[in-house]
DNA sequence: TGTACATCAGTGAACGCGCGTTCACTGATGTAC
DNA sequence: TGTACATCAGTGAACGCGCGTTCACTGATGTAC
């Protein structure tokens, strides 16, 4: 699935994985310091230190690669909102509160600091048709998740209206996260606080 | 400011008016339909019937010429946030409610609707960097507006924490819209009213 | 009211550019015997 | 352990394409006398 193109391969010999792993970074890099149209697939591969048609041989295209990155960065932000979904079925009394949003919230922000372009690549999976789907999967999946769990543990909820919280929360949060990061002079830490008591006004797993 | 190249002219005679207006036509129509990246000025002045120089005597470069359409649509939706302010002004007992919040949130999807390619042009603006500017320009003066009000009626009000708390609430407000606009199978009522409970849950000026 | 003239509006053809991508190829790596 | 061979990895050069834009020009409009 993430192959959409067969004559694509795998990266087998540690020569390949170095040289793959190598043009993931260069994007991530050249995403940070260029806007989306600047970053040509002749320019990645300059930076990455081989020729243009080498990045054919394990990306089908441009978006293919630029997806990779996207799904590398979304994979991590993933993580955090799993294991809610995992602790709320582990644990039939646990109970999300808005500080617990707040600083979920302020891990995302965190790691998407942390990632190369991250900001970059948040920005551009929201911002190009092509590479859209990832996000909106993410977000689909992520809410099944967590809707599942919670109502696999509290029978009483409605599972539709609980996925629909759960995508507008997500759509909440990711313009906070866009807004704090796109603008540092903007009051980070209360401005996170406010976006996770935004969430908690409407959300019915969210106690008040 | 809107003619930023000193070789750009005014529309002057009746054919000229038309030509301008069937251009900015033209180019929302294209939006509607095509990824903004397919929508090139070659394509734009086709449709609107004329030689693609003909579209350089009005506008400095493609984006002058978008950018031009999404002043158009954001001019609509700032009115009746003036509106708002004015209100402010005028009635000092006057006070925001979550509904009345929802209410505007209503109103800005029906305008985007009723605009020839609203929906795109709302899009591109946040996503062409480009085009960025002028919805920090728009959301950055809205702000001000409604925060010079409030503070001049009610004088015990912090203004950089007010203006903080519009600004977050219209990064709220136009991603709830997006969400709306982008997903005709989300329930559209509901979610708006979600997202002016969450904008209430942090806003001074909204009455809980 | 008619005409001369300045200015405005729009055209046809072509441009340079950089993009994403492909082709035919060479060199590097790993493996079987 | 050495060598032959298949497969993997990467290259140099070039491609067609469509983009945004410009140039030198013609035709349309409005105005002054």
């Amino acid at each position: 699935m993430s192959k959409p193109d067969i004559a694509t391969s795998v990266p087998r010999q540690q020569r390949a994985i170095a040289t793959y792993e190598r043009l993931l970074e260069s994007a991530g890099e050249l995403l940070a310091a260029h806007d989306f149209e600047k970053v040509s697939t002749n320019l990645i591969a300059e930076h990455a230190g081989v020729s243009p048609p080498a990045l054919y041989r394990y990306f089908a295209d441009k978006y293919d690669l630029i997806g990779a990155v996207g799904k590398r960065w979304i994979g991590l932000k993933d993580k955090l909102i799993l294991n809610i979904g995992t602790q709320i079925k582990e644990d039939p009394d646990y109970v999300l509160t808005s500080p617990m949003v707040e600083d979920l919230l302020r891990e995302m922000v965190a790691i998407t600091e942390d990632f190369t372009g991250g900001v970059a690549v948040m920005r551009c999976l929201r911002t190009v048709p092509q590479l859209n789907h990832i996000v909106n999967e993410s977000h689909d999946e992520m809410a099944r998740s967590l809707c599942e769990a919670a109502t696999s543990v509290h029978t009483e909820l409605d599972e539709a209206e609980i996925y629909r919280q759960v995508r507008l929360s997500m759509e909440i949060g990711y313009s906070a996260m866009e807004f704090v990061l796109g603008d540092p002079s903007i009051d980070r830490k209360t401005t996170l606080r406010d976006a996770s008591l935004a969430i908690a006004a409407f959300s019915d797993l969210i106690q008040s």
